[in-house]
DNA sequence: GCCAACGTTGGC
DNA sequence: GCCAACGTTGGC
């Protein structure tokens, strides 16, 4: 699996925390709303790609563990859904407009890497959570992937 | 909880 | 198709 990429994905733990994860096994990550987040999903991601799972909008941010993906991307049920926040009435069940993946548990960090920890390793600067502010689904390279999993104390899975 | 950053919408 | 207004994200 020479081809393997990396991602990093963030989730308010207070909606989605790597606990939920944990228990589900395999998740939809829906709800991204995001053309840019999407188009990493739909057009980029494989399946087994390693995915950093980050606990945003606490303090302080960290990453929390790491999954895979787990499906090939399909529609988000959610666009679909009157009753979701995440429905869009633009978006038809013949041309949708959001595509998610599935998510699969791979483990939980003993020991938390904090995005101020990540900022303070010259290693991590060039990360693209640094650069792209908003953006919830971001690109990461095998060098970080096993940079984080370093200094989470954690076995690179 | 504040509010800057910034992605998206929609009037023109 | 520009860009001001709007709405949301997410660090602090």
């Amino acid at each position: 699996m020479s081809d393997r990429q990396y991602w990093l994905m963030k989730s308010e733990p207070d909606e989605y925390s790597i606990d939920d994860l944990e228990r589900d096994g395999v998740e939809p990550w829906d709800g991204i709303r995001n053309y840019e987040a999407r188009n990493n999903m739909r057009d980029k991601m494989n399946v087994g790609d390693g995915i950093l799972f980050y606990h945003s909008r606490i303090s302080p941010p960290e990453i929390v563990g790491t999954m895979e993906v787990a499906s090939e991307p399909y529609p988000d049920p959610t666009q679909f859904d009157p009753d979701s926040k995440y429905f869009d009435e633009k978006s038809s069940e013949e041309d949708p407009r959001w595509k998610l993946v599935d998510v699969k548990f791979v483990q939980k960090f003993d020991e938390p890497v904090s995005r101020t920890a990540m900022k303070e390793e010259p290693a991590l600067e060039e990360m693209v959570i640094f650069k792209r502010r908003r953006l919830s689904i971001t690109p990461v390279t095998e060098a970080e992937w096993k940079k984080i999993h370093e200094m989470a104390g954690a076995e690179v899975k």
